[in-house]
DNA sequence: CGCACTCTCAACCAGATGGTTGACAAGATG
DNA sequence: CATCTTGTCAACCATCTGGTTGAGAGTGCG
């Protein structure tokens, strides 16, 4: 799971099952009960599941007597669109670059003189 | 790995080793060789996470020679991005309409007649 | 009290993941 | 041709994952 918070949180989501009780869950908190009676695995399962997202962060477990409503952070999100927007970014920029220089080759064309290596590490 | 496109995605940045090759890949193609070069495993070790990644279809390998350029399809990241922004969104709506409903509530105070159930299932 | 209900804990299992090493295929180069 | 470089393939291994079952802890309630 490699420790850190944000592979966690990716690794969370990394599963079909995890990613409906997020879904689910953001409709209104739920019980371990209520959230089980959809999917085709023991309740113990769906338990399991809820720990790997709490340990991500992504949802938090109350105590209101013998019942544990399930809460959604969605809060606890915003880290991985952060992310995956920045380097989505990057990448356009990096491609508006290219072009850049691609307009300048095809401009000079004939004269290969300034050319060399571009980036290279 | 749950066999689906999005699960294979999330999964494949559940890995640190694997974001910081996106995150390379974002300044531009490069060569396994080049790559390898800046961790502390075997070329081979990067090699498998680069297999995850193009799996995940977040990267292509390409062929020039014995050398083969990776390249970074940064479109790929939008599905994550859309699935998250979704369900932030909608766990935001479900937010103001709780406030709504408090709101409410304050208002009726005295009048618990028509309260209920709010939304159970 | 006694029982039912909700949930957790522990042991176990099959299969995936993340790494290793060693062998080798295919191009580039002297 | 001989050899170096680049990368792949295969076997192996330890650990993690996603599920199971069984037992039990803690609360609510007739």
């Amino acid at each position: 799971m490699s420790t850190d918070q944000l592979s966690r949180t990716f690794a969370a989501l990394a599963d079909p099952t995890r990613r409906d009780l997020v879904a689910r869950l953001t409709l209104g908190d739920a019980t371990l009960g209520e959230l089980a009676g959809s999917y085709d695995m023991s309740l113990q399962a769906v338990s399991k599941h809820l720990t790997v997202l709490e340990r991500a962060g992504l949802v938090t477990r109350g105590q209101a007597g013998t019942r544990r409503p399930v809460h959604l952070e969605a809060d606890r999100l915003d880290p991985l669109t952060d992310w995956l927007e920045h380097y989505r970014r990057q990448a356009e920029q990096r491609y508006q670059r290219l072009d850049a220089v691609l307009a300048v080759l095809a401009a000079d064309e004939a004269y290969p003189d300034t050319a060399g290596k571009e980036e290279e590490r």
